[in-house]
DNA sequence: TATTGTTATACTCTATAACTATA
DNA sequence: TATAGTTATAGAGTATAACAATA
């Protein structure tokens, strides 16, 4: 192989060691700032994930613990812990599925999605207002097209997280 | 106001819910599965980012405790937590700083430097190119730029964060 | 037998405060 | 007094394995 190939190589490993870099301070950032932006409310940045989550039309009804734990990218045990101290704040709640006794739906409660709508809103705002500032609405497309496309690598490289209909898709 | 004004806002709300939505699903996925990449060296991914910024010319001759949060975003008290996992597996080490008696320099073992440069980059390499499958180089460097951008809002959140240099060069 | 969800355990990481030792 | 670093503590999150109930 040519010296230029060698050159090449080097570069495009030093570029993925400082986006994955990059990357890491970013979660490292959303964590910290998050946690500090809901603290108000007793809200941690993975509580944020799971509430938003319950707010989707698709979930309001109530959606199993496997699915959301699917959809969240956690693991159904580390969601059973999420959910029952949302539970013990009284912003989440069970029901058995009829279609299906082992399954339990999990849906928000009426204080949860006050909390969600009403309270959460003006600190949620702010920190997606200062997070992106400078932002135009292309860039922030753009954005979330590279985070969705990486996601989906990251998915392949990690074959439990991909959903039983995403697997059926892909065939 | 407008009602054209407010759907655009409502459009813009959800969009940047999306892309938080997004950057945290990545945030899980990449301590996920990079702490898969990473187990059999026993280095987590908080590790990894330890040993990587030891690895940096401008550090490689030993970096302050301070100094070295700062860069990590992580809190002096929480480095020193894995400064000490990492000392006991003989990675790192610590000594002195003939300035300033206060200050402990860190910087990496011979050990540590052979992990990184020999053991650990066939398991990196491989996460990298699983994880950017599809990125282009103008790919990457354009989502290294959204990223630099989103850290630097990010850091004006936290005031805590920015060094010293950083302030004084903002002034 | 396979699946849904839970519990148990051990460890890492974080946030906060209080502390030691230098400057 | 201020700074560099450490220690202490409590809590959240994670990985792994084992378990109960149901299909």
């Amino acid at each position: 192989m040519g010296k230029e190939d060698e050159e090449t190589r080097a570069m495009q490993a030093a570029l993925s060691n400082r986006l994955f870099f990059r990357l890491y301070q970013c979660a490292n950032m959303l964590h910290k700032t998050g946690t500090r932006a809901l603290d108000r409310h007793g809200i941690t940045t993975q509580q944020w994930a799971v509430l938003g989550a319950l707010t989707r039309p698709a979930f309001e009804r109530g959606v199993a613990v496997g699915d959301l734990a699917t959809f969240l990218l956690v693991s159904r045990q580390n969601l059973a812990g999420l959910i029952s101290r949302l539970e013990a704040q009284g912003l989440v709640e069970k029901a058995v599925d009829a279609a299906d006794n082992r399954s339990r739906l999990i849906r928000l409660t009426v204080t949860g999605r006050k909390l969600w709508q009403d309270d959460m809103q003006v600190e949620i705002s702010g920190f997606y207002a200062g997070a992106l500032q400078g932002f135009s609405t292309d860039d922030r497309i753009h954005l979330i097209h590279y985070l969705d496309k990486m996601l989906k690598n990251f998915k392949a490289l990690d074959p439990e997280a991909t959903s039983a209909e995403e697997k059926q898709a892909a065939e």
